[in-house]
DNA sequence: CCTTATGTGATACGATCGTATCATAAAACC
DNA sequence: GGTTTTATGATACGATCGTATCACATAAGG
């Protein structure tokens, strides 16, 4: 046989080839022969490590959706406070480079397809937010715990309001209408907005 | 000649068969022979009335947003309060009926492929949401003139973060991850945060 | 060393696409 | 009433698509 190779290694560039194109062009460019031009192979190779276009379609998103998660992860703060932590997570989920830009692109050009396709949906909604609003609302309730936060908030809706003000700034930055300073300030007026003024950043 | 016929009738005819092959489909299933047969006519019509794809495409974005316009203007409180009047506003851009959710998921189609598309980001980022934060910010400072408001806000920002969860929880609502309850409720939450407690509704 | 499993190229098939061309029925115009 | 214009159908062309098939080179296994 020829030199073994490496599976997943190959199937990784054929997907990043993949993500460039859907994230450039859009995912309805996304064709078998697109993909295997841009990742430099031949259309043979994609059709043997992927089968099918919509196996490659959802495989490609599972790789990306594993890669992503290694990015955030790896750019969680060590000692930070909570409130710098929130923040980071807030920000984490806008287009304010050209990686995120590219995820959040990838994202939602899956996501658009997802909403009538039952197969697709799944693992795009899957992946996205488990429980993001729950693990927001219990970092605000330690943050309560600790004085640090206002009277009278409801923490789950907090926690909700905070990560909706973020995905809906997510097109607006992409387009160019909002500013990544302008979003970023509009998060951190909100942050300040739940803690008390006094409490340390 | 046949019978003179009311041309912007029909166009508008293939234009709303090209909305349900959008919404329920998605943009890629938009063909000139898929919009014809939906519509009912000959593929050729479809040619005769809108020469080419991408001016089908353009066009009945413009025709989308024409109908868009009337139909939220004709939903504007009459002798409503500023906080209702804001309450309807924000509320009318999330997907709660099928109409406004066929309208949604219609620019979310055109939106997507707007970002890597110059030519149609025009089209949908003029019509979209020409200076609604503006808007908000100025009903928001008349409340405030009236004492409606707590004190310590940035109006500006507060619009701005009005509109932002809004449109944050429209992809939520739409795929049923969010009831549409709950994004109501988390709509009025953040008005009664905004407004006094004390002030009517 | 020889067989066998593995990786890759070339190519072909049928479907659908956007668009162009040709034909023609029928109402409007003089 | 003949002629011109308008609306519509039928169909054809070339491109691209997803997928299948066949061939073949090469390295691993005995």
């Amino acid at each position: 046989m020829p030199k073994r190779v490496d599976h997943s290694l190959r199937r990784l560039q054929i997907a990043e080839a993949l993500w460039r194109i859907a994230a450039s062009r859009g995912l309805e460019e996304v064709s078998m022969r697109q993909v295997a031009a841009e990742a430099g192979v031949s259309t043979r190779l994609v059709q043997y490590y992927f089968e099918t276009r919509d196996r490659l379609l959802v495989e490609a998103l599972a790789l990306r959706n594993e890669y992503d998660r290694k990015r955030i992860e790896s750019r969680l703060p060590e000692g930070a406070s909570l409130k710098e932590a929130i923040r980071v997570l807030l920000l984490g989920l806008l287009p304010l480079d050209d990686e995120s830009r590219q995820s959040t692109l990838i994202h939602l050009a899956y996501g658009i397809r997802a909403v009538n396709d039952r197969l697709l949906a799944e693992h795009v909604t899957n992946h996205a937010k488990p429980g993001l609003e729950d693990i927001v609302a219990d970092m605000l309730r330690g943050a309560q715990a600790g004085a640090q936060l206002r009277d009278g908030l409801d923490l789950d809706r907090e926690a909700a309001t905070l990560l909706a003000l973020s995905s809906g700034m997510t097109y607006d930055v992409l387009m160019g209408i909002r500013t990544a300073d302008d979003a970023i300030a509009l998060v951190d007026y909100n942050l300040r907005r739940v803690w008390r003024s006094e409490s340390a950043t």
